[in-house]
DNA sequence: CCATATTGAATGAATGTTCAACAAATGGTC
DNA sequence: GACCATTTGTTGAACATTCATTCAATATGG
């Protein structure tokens, strides 16, 4: 439903974990705003509270209080609480496609640099800061168990996995490397994965610093030809 | 409380999410068993609730359910549901842990060889089924906002790191790579729990096998001297 | 004044916990 | 070994709480 309507709008605020509420935003807030309005915010009341209280803890009533509004809110908006949350998983994915996306774009045609560029992105403050990467693991959590949040809930997709072959694959042939491109984009994607999940984790010794180093370490091992 | 209490029994079962429960074991089962088994047989009921229907729908009725018992069961060996999953916690926690101490213990003096049967015992049957990785997963979510999870959460603790670094250290040296060992060791953790993480996820293109052979592409590329 | 949005109390279902009754093991005594 | 008392384990119904959902009343904007 709400697929790559204006995510970057969204992504641009950052962290918000600290305003307890979208009610300094600008928007008219009162009472009586628009459909879309209202259902952003409702989702990122929905975010802040998978974040602070994770998946279980996460009610109806927070989400309606972290916006400022009533309890019945919620399900005039979205029918249920199970279609707020897919809501919100899905505004995440798209933020996430569209974010590496325009990247990529962005990158030029030098396939050593796009991958580069790849990397840099998901390390990004807009996608990855405390509040987006502990709403994600949540969903994460209940994915298998649920269906419905399976397909979405890889925020790296299959397309995603694909560039990332084809682009192993231009470098092994440029580069003279040994590797199976395929083995080799599993083992990069893991990797970032890993640095998220410790991100998520919240332990002192990762940082957005360290983990970037981490992963140019990879980059320099794996194609030193590009990296070195 | 069940730090290091024969982990290795239960890890030995393996998968066991098929059956429905431990009825079918030869211990006496009716009634009135002892104390240690009756939390065991609930533990591994709690994993397999948790692998089935996820933290959130996880109820105490289904843990008594699946280990064949009556509802006020839990409460009366373990507090509360929030004790009986901590103790579930600390029940996978230390099967890991014992696991790959286990296994670095018979893996000889070579260092290579040790860091080669680290990354081996990640991806055992015993540690790595569909069962135990999508608990894992489970807590994992609700990690971040429950303090009580955290030091446990994540299965490879601190201790576990600095062996992976030491290894990496020593490596560095004998191979005369350029990288800090500080950063590959985070590299090469990371990727393994990314890689768990896959596998959790159950895509079909990540299996067992693919993993490990991600991991080995990995290995090879930053040690090259030491597994060519 | 009509369509749309919002409120907040009422409702009912789900679920963790308690507990009194009951059953099984244990151990001591004859 | 038989008997009984005590401890320990187990049951299932009752209870209290939390929470998603509903909806009639109310407010808002066009």
């Amino acid at each position: 439903m709400w697929s790559m309507t204006a995510p970057m709008k969204a992504a641009a605020r950052e962290e918000r974990s600290s305003d307890t509420s979208g009610k300094t935003e600008p928007e008219k807030r009162g009472r009586k705003a628009s459909k879309e309005v209202r259902q952003q915010q409702l989702i990122e009341a929905t975010i802040d509270s998978l974040a602070k209280r994770g998946y279980a803890e996460t009610t109806m009533a927070d989400v309606a209080d972290g916006a400022g509004l009533s309890r019945g809110i919620v399900n005039f908006h979205f029918e249920s609480k199970e279609k707020l949350l897919i809501a919100t998983l899905q505004y995440m994915y798209d933020e996430y496609s569209a974010h590496w996306r325009a990247a990529l774009q962005k990158a030029g045609d030098d396939p050593a640099r796009q991958l580069q560029v790849l990397v840099w992105a998901d390390f990004d403050r807009s996608i990855c800061n405390k509040r987006k990467l502990a709403a994600w693991l949540a969903f994460w959590g209940e994915a298998k168990s649920r269906p419905v949040y399976q397909a979405l809930s890889s925020s790296r997709d299959a397309y995603y996995q694909q560039v990332f072959i084809d682009l192993c694959a231009t470098l092994k042939e440029s580069g003279g490397y040994a590797y199976e491109p395929q083995v080799m984009a599993l083992a990069l994607s893991a990797m970032l994965e890993g640095l998220w999940l410790r991100l998520m984790m919240g332990t002192e010794d990762t940082t957005r610093e360290t983990a970037l180093q981490a992963a140019n370490a990879f980059l320099a091992a794996a194609f030193p030809k590009h990296y070195g």
